[in-house]
Parts: C-alpha cells; structure tokens; sequence
DNA sequence: CGCGAGTCGTCTCCAGAGGAGACCATACCT
DNA sequence: AGGTATGGTCTCCTCTGGAGACGACTCGCG
C-alpha cells in the first residue's frame, strides 16, 4: 500500500464534492468512471441475472481477469451481488444487481443510450478535426 | 497506428449496441468513460467557460499532461471548443462546452450526484466486505 | 474409455497509459 | 533582477490492462 494522497473520512458537516481530489465522493467515481464498469452494469440491468461465462460473452472483448477484477470491485462496492451453488459442479456463479446497483445502473443508462444515439455526430466531429 | 481490431464504419441498417467490441458506439464509450472526462464535462457544465489554468485548479489532482490529453480528446469529439486569443501575451486560451458537449454533460449530471449522494452507503458496503 | 469442450477462475508476461516533475517563451509586478 | 503566472510539451518511471497459459472438475460423444 502505497502513502498514497488518500481521501479524507466521512464527514457528515462538509458536502460531497466530486471535483475535490481529496473528497471520498472521488474516490467512488473512480470506480465507477470506468469502460467495463458501465458495460457490466448495463448488461446486469437488460438480464437481470448472469453466470461468470454469460457476463464474458456479453460485454464483447472482456478478458477474464478485467471480468474478475470489475465484479471484485462492484461486489465490493456492494452494487453487485454474487451467489454460488457449491451442489453443482463445475459451480455455478450468478450475478445480479443489488438495489443500490439498480439504482446506479438506472443513473448510467442515459449515458449509453446518449452514446448509441450521438455516435454518428461525434464521427463526423472527428474527422473534421482530423481534416484540419 | 496498430492493426487492432477496429470498429467498422457506421451502418444505418445495423442499430448501435455499446456491448458489441466492434460497434462504433464503443469507440465513443470509450472516451467518455473516464475520470477526467467526467470531471471536466462536470466543471465546464458548472462555470460555462474556463481557461486551461481554472480548469487544473478546478479538476483537483489533474496533471498538465492528462488535462491537455483530456481536452484534445474533447475537442476532437466535437463536445469541447477552444478558443485562443493571439492578441493577449502569455496567450489566452478559453474552454467551453459545445452544444453536443451540453447534451452529454446534462446525461453524465446524474451520475456525479447519485456518487455523491451514495458515497457514504458505498463506503459501509466496502467496510463490511473487508471485513470478512 | 479417452477426448474435447465448458465452467470459473488465477498467474505470468509484456506493452501501453497515467502521474511527477523538468523545461520553455513570454510578460507582468515589485 | 527575481518571483509569479500562463499554456503547453517532454522525459522518465510506475502501474494497469490485455493476451494467453494453466488448473481442477464434469459432462457428452464416439
């Protein structure tokens, strides 16, 4: 562990503030600004609930160890619930949404829709950019 | 430029899916899924206008380097504009969010005020996960 | 019965991205 | 003259992310 600039405790009296690098709120977006994480969370959100393999072969082009490290962190985060039948064999393991996660995977969808609807016009402004 | 696996040119016919590695859209996603981006689409949606200086003070924890990065990224993408006067020397370089910018950074507000809201709660599930 | 395939991961290796800090030209203030 | 500010770029150096191997187990197929 590093002595790294590490953000403050909670403090009920100041606010949240996102821009403040020492801010505890930074350090929840970190986890969530993130390609994977937004990608799984829409995923969870369409299918409710998925099995490890399900989840790789959803978000296209995630390898196993971003795909392990991404559910760590959002299980972790407790936006994520995982559940294993030790009965079965090889074991299954699904993963599914908590509330909180429902609730964050709702404020993400406006994002991805944004994306899939403007991609064309942010085309364009790149090779505008790049004529120039 | 690597010979990676590159997203195919835009269809019409095809609808945009973010989940596919090849779909365009995930090229965007891919830039917008970002810390700084994030927080820079936040800063500028707040004070309209900000020259490269205001923006590293504002976006705390920003290096040169990856506010330069960020913004070209941005400009690029057509959600940034930049603004040089020649005139004024050392140069005064102006940042604003174009229309397309304001789009997203309206899309991306909710995401920042849920963390906000949620970061307490966020913290007790990584308490309680570290503990076992 | 042996073989390939599927499940749910971990481990190692390597290239590339991100952060720290130096450097630069210019101009203003004292 | 020296310190400060502006808007960057450039060079390190570390850390992260992706590719791919390996593992233990079980099922279906021929």
């Amino acid at each position: 562990m590093a002595a790294e600039e590490q953000s403050a405790s909670i403090d009920p009296n100041r606010p949240m503030n996102i821009l403040d690098a020492l801010c505890p709120s930074r350090d929840v977006l970190v986890d969530l600004a993130d390609k994977w994480v937004l990608l799984m969370l829409a995923s969870l959100r369409e299918s409710g609930v998925q099995r490890y393999s399900e989840l790789q072969r959803s978000l296209g082009g995630i390898s196993r160890k971003m795909l392990s490290q991404t559910l760590r962190t959002l299980e972790r985060d407790g936006l994520v619930l995982r559940t294993v039948d030790v009965k079965m064999a090889p074991p299954l393991v699904l993963y599914e949404l908590t509330e909180l996660g429902r609730e964050i995977a709702e404020e993400t969808r406006a994002l991805c829709t944004w994306t899939e609807k403007r991609t064309a016009t942010v085309y364009e402004a790149r090779a505008a950019y790049d004529r120039r």
